[in-house]
DNA sequence: GGCTTATCTTCTCGTAGCTGTAAGGTTCGG
DNA sequence: CCGAACCTTACAGCTACGAGAAGATAAGCC
């Protein structure tokens, strides 16, 4: 398999999957004599563990990580629930901070006339 | 008043007042001989409009446009609703976001027995 | 005046996670 | 056997700064 059947198959940009192999993240288990990447069901397994860990918000460092501990049989799950679980907090509070902000800002929006008139609560508010 | 006063004064670090000089977004009225930037309480004024339209979440590019609005006496209240409603419809969307992204991760670290074993739902979702 | 220290300047590099583009080699279909 | 479609590396660019270097200037203190 080149790099665009297994980017396809992965679900992700060429790009993308030459960029992960560059950070040696997911690489290319061989190379063509003329230095093609060759990928296999395996590589492409990894580059959808990836993908999929990467839609949560992971980092590509905590995608490393959660690679390892995939390919890991010793791992202990009581690791990858620390990581999910560093990572739910972090959702939440952006989640928190989203919602302070979209009050604040629903309640300006929706005092304001929006007409052709230079009056604006959204411009008092931020001089 | 010379940079780290106006930071100071502005809310902001020395750094990124001289940014917003670099980009022209709010540069300084004026230099000492010695080539110093000089600001005043009108340019400080801009600085704090730019910071409270940052933490809104703002784009350095729409708090360009948000500041000459703001400096626009023939300014449209509609305009800036325009601006403010599109960012609101934003923030959102994003909540809309992390609210699917937090209930599937809820429901995996909630399934992880979190233990010395290596059966994880978590992993087993991703890969 | 002179010395030390704080502050200023411009400059370049680094961040995260790619995407775009250029210049060139390879492979494949007709 | 030729052009199209693929592949390669390498480098620039994106956002919004932050870190750090090297050097000029200012300010405080005696």
């Amino acid at each position: 398999m080149n790099i665009s059947a297994a980017a396809l198959a992965a679900g992700l940009p060429v790009k993308t999957v030459r960029y992960y192999a560059d950070i040696a993240l997911v690489k290319a288990p061989s190379r063509t004599n003329a230095g093609y990447r060759t990928y296999n069901d395996a590589a492409v397994r990894k580059l959808i563990f990836i993908r999929r860990a990467r839609e949560f918000g992971f980092s590509i460092e905590e995608c490393r990580e959660l690679l390892g501990l995939y390919q890991d049989q010793d791992r202990s799950s009581a690791e990858v629930k620390r990581i999910a679980t560093k990572r739910l907090q972090e959702i939440e509070i952006k989640q928190r901070e989203l919602q302070s902000l979209r009050d604040e800002l629903t309640h300006l929006v929706s005092s304001c006339r929006g007409d052709d008139r230079p009056d604006c609560p959204i411009m008092d508010y931020l001089g």
